[in-house]
DNA sequence: TCAATAGTTTTTTATAATTCAATACAAATA
DNA sequence: TATTTGTATTGAATTATAAAAAACTATTGA
C-alpha cells in the first residue's frame, strides 16, 4: 500500500556483495562511503545494515561494522521483476496509435493503457501530459483524456513543421566545415542510395529505413534540444505512413531516391540554393505521400 | 482520501437555479436530459435528485420528479473554493524561475512548488512532465525533478529555435493575400512604433510590450499547433530578459524600432529577402541580448 | 414492439493517505 | 574540528478509495 522497496533490496544486494570481497574481522567503512558506493541516501544503507546485522553478517555497534562471516546465496533479497519499460512507452504507444489506425477523437482509457503497455497509471498521466504538448492528445472536460489524433489538420501542421527544421538543417549542412562527420556520412549515404536503386525492383521495401537514416543525418548537424525532441515524433510519424501506403510504392521509393541523390549532390557542391531547391521539393513529395496515405486510411 | 465532489456539488446548484424556473407541480425532464444541462453524468443527476428529495423540492418516484416547493437560497449547498488557477500555471512558473533568476540545475520538489503556487501536487507533476518536452526540466535517478534552467546553451538554443520559426513566419507573411488581417495590424504597429520612437526619450520602457505585439502579429500568419505551442514560452522568456538588462537599454530600444520598422518596411513592399535580411539583423540582436543579460545575471 | 427511461453494476478517474527514501540537523566521537 | 552516527523532518512514489462515468439490464408507455 506504498512506494516499493526496490531501492533498499537493489542496494542490500550490492552491500552484501562488497562484503563478500572483505575478510573476516575487517571494517566496513562509513555510513556516507557505503551510501556513495550504493547511490542510494544513509536511510536505505542503514536498513541494509540492520538487516545485514539481523543475518549475522556484521556485527554492528556504532561506528564499529565488522564482518562476521561469508554472506553466502540465501542472504540475498530477491528483487521483484521490474515491469517498466519506461523508457520506450513513447515509442510503444505512437506506434500502437499508428499500427492500429486509432481514430481522432478517441477517448483514452488510462486504466485500459496502463494494462495494455503494462504501467502504473499516474506514469501514463505524465506521459499523457507531456504529450499534450505535441496538440496529439488533450484533456477531456469530464475527466480522462482525448487523443486529438492524425487529422489531416494535424498532418498538414507536422508535415509544414517539418519542412521548416529540415529546411534550416538544410542551410546548416551548407555551412557544416570540411571535417565535420556529416559528409563521410553523405558519401555512405550515396552509396547506400546508388546501390538500393540499382536493386530497387526487389528491395524496395528497405527504402523505408534509408530515408530515416537520410533524415536523422541531416538533422544530426543541428544541436539544438527542440529540433532533436520534435524530430524523435515527425520520424516515427513519417516512418510509419512509409510502410502503410502501399499504392505505387516502388514507383514512389525510387523517386524519392533521386530526390535524396540531388540533395546530396547540391550538399556537396555547398550550393545552398540548389540543396534547398531539391529539398523542397522532397519535402513536397513527403507531404502528398503522407495526406493520401491518410485518405486511404479514411476510406478503408 | 478521494476525488473531491466538487462536480457533484456544482451540478446540484445548476439544479437548483433549474427547478427554480419551474412551477410547483410541473414535472423536471428526464435523467439523461438533465445530464445534458448539467454536463455530467447521470450518476451526478441521480445523486442531485436524491439530494432534492431530501430537501423537499421535489417528490421523485421512478419517472415521476415533480416539485413540491419553490427552492430557497439556504438549499444551495457551498462550492470548496477553486484553488486551481490551472490555466495559468506555466505562466506563474516561468515568471517565479526568471524573476527569481532560479539557477540552473536546481532541484525542484513538488510538494515545495505545490505550496507556493497553491496546485495539487499531482497537477504539478503533470505539468512539469509537460515542461520536460522543452528540455527545461527533467527527472532525476533519485527521483524528483530538476530545473534544467536558463543555462547559455538553453539560451542559444532557444533563440536558434526562435530564429528558425520567426524567419518562416516572416516568409509566410510576405506571402499572405492582400485581405489578411495581418496588413492592418502592420499598419497599426507602424504608427504605433513611429509614435514611441518620438518619445523614446521618456517613454523606452513601453518597448517591451510592443516588441511583444509585433512578434505575435508577425507569427500570428503561421496556422501551427507546433509552433503556437512554442511561441508562448519563447515570448515569455524574452519578454523578462528585455525588462531586465537595463544597461543601455533606451539606445537598445531605439535600435530595435529602427529594426522592426525596417522589417515592416520590407513586409509591406513584398520583398521577400529584404523582409528576411531585415529579420536576420533584428534576431542577431535579440539573441545577443538575451546572452549578455544572461552573463551580466551570473556575474550579478 | 421498440425507443426512451430508470435501476443496477462495473469501470475509471481524481485525489489523499501511506510507506519508502532523501535530507537536514543534532550529538558524539576520534 | 572534521567526520561519523543518531534522530527528526520533509518529500516522493505508489496505493487505496470515494466520486464520477459508463455500461448493462429492466421497465415503461406510446
Amino acid at each position: 500500500m506504498a512506494r516499493s522497496d526496490t531501492r533498499y533490496r537493489e542496494a542490500f544486494n550490492d552491500i552484501l556483495a562488497y562484503c563478500d570481497t572483505l575478510k573476516i574481522g575487517s571494517a566496513l567503512p562509513s555510513e556516507n562511503a557505503l551510501c556513495q558506493q550504493a547511490g542510494v541516501s544513509r536511510t536505505v544503507i542503514r536498513r541494509c545494515l540492520s538487516k545485514l546485522e539481523e543475518l549475522g553478517v556484521i556485527r554492528w555497534e556504532g561506528r564499529e561494522k565488522r564482518i562476521l562471516r561469508q554472506p553466502c546465496e540465501e542472504d540475498r533479497i530477491a528483487i521483484p521483476p521490474v515491469n517498466g519499460s519506461r523508457e520506450d512507452l513513447e515509442k510503444r504507444f505512437l506506434d500502437w496509435i499508428l499500427r492500429f489506425d486509432v481514430p481522432a477523437n478517441t477517448p483514452l482509457s488510462v486504466a485500459e493503457l496502463s494494462r495494455r503497455f503494462n504501467v502504473p497509471q499516474y506514469e501514463l498521466k505524465e506521459f499523457l501530459a507531456s504529450l499534450s504538448r505535441f496538440g496529439l492528445v488533450a484533456r477531456r472536460k469530464q475527466g480522462g483524456w482525448m487523443l486529438l489524433g492524425f487529422t489531416r489538420a494535424f498532418a498538414i501542421e507536422l508535415s509544414d513543421f517539418r519542412s521548416v527544421l529540415e529546411l534550416n538543417a538544410i542551410a546548416n549542412v551548407v555551412e557544416a566545415p570540411i571535417d565535420h562527420p556529416v559528409w563521410e556520412q553523405l558519401v555512405e549515404l550515396r552509396q547506400k542510395h546508388m546501390s538500393l536503386k540499382d536493386q530497387i525492383d526487389t528491395d524496395f521495401h528497405a527504402f523505408s529505413k534509408l530515408d530515416e537514416a537520410f533524415h536523422e543525418v541531416i538533422n544530426s548537424v543541428v544541436r539544438n534540444r527542440f529540433v532533436v525532441e520534435f524530430q524523435k515524433v515527425i520520424s516515427l510519424v513519417f516512418h510509419y505512413h512509409y510502410m502503410w501506403d502501399k499504392t505505387d510504392e516502388k514507383d514512389r521509393n525510387a523517386a524519392a531516391i533521386d530526390e535524396h541523390l540531388a540533395i546530396i549532390d547540391a550538399l556537396e557542391a555547398r550550393d545552398s540554393d540548389a540543396a534547398l531547391d531539391a529539398a523542397r521539393r522532397h519535402l513536397r513529395t513527403s507531404k502528398s505521400t503522407l495526406l493520401s496515405s491518410l485518405r486511404h486510411h479514411d476510406l478503408g
